[in-house]
DNA sequence: TCTGTATGTTAGTTTAATCTAACTATAGTT
DNA sequence: AACTATAGTTAGATTAAACTAACATACAGA
């Protein structure tokens, strides 16, 4: 499969923003994940290339199957993670970035 | 302090394998983690420039104040990590290279 | 129409951490 | 003395992921 823990980031936010966006552009990516647009632009290149992603030729991005599968995976250990600190006394808000970090493990 | 998470591991390294050798070379850290020797060179010329450790002149090595602090941080987690998960069911060997990973964040 | 803003891309740079290859130095062995 | 193994260093290559700067496009408003 090839991927990454960078990749897996990408493919896991174009999954949270589709569940608060009616569509995901690049420079959504860019904002949330605090990149330059360039960084993404590069990033998504690559994620097409693999076929997780399909951008229509208004920027549009889409998960592929394949792409929503890694990115369903990432996201629900984010949500476990989070939850477990969260029982642990961890802000909420820190806890979910840590889990950011961890979910790749 | 401006340290990362690779620098952060190699004092770990240090500090567990000072646990089980009387003294600490460059060449247990790189069989230790599966580097090449070179790179354990440079990295011990960047943990020394930042007083993390000493090295003697027969080349062995010492966690400095600072270095055996942080050594300590990451190591006290690595085992809450490798417990926790042993609890949830993983097998210790991958629940340790998984906290491994873990403990840096 | 001209201008400005937003979006995206491309080329080239930077940084970090690894690697290989070649070298030095030391110590032990024949 | 010469050879060999062990340890460490240095120089240069590679890779990945970010960056800056410059450019292309398209659309909205004066």
């Amino acid at each position: 499969m090839n991927i990454n823990e960078s990749a897996e980031n990408y493919l896991e936010t174009i999954l949270i923003l589709s569940k608060s966006h009616p569509v995901v552009r690049s420079v959504d990516i860019a904002e949330e994940l605090g990149f330059k647009k360039s960084s993404v632009s590069v990033a998504m290149k690559n994620l097409r290339e693999k076929n997780h992603i399909t951008v229509t030729k208004e920027g549009f991005i889409y998960l592929t199957e394949s792409g929503k599968a890694i990115a369903d995976m990432i996201y629900e250990r984010h949500e476990l993670l989070t939850a477990w600190l969260v029982r642990l006394g961890v802000d909420p808000q820190i806890a979910s970035e840590d889990a950011c970090r961890i979910e790749h493990v």
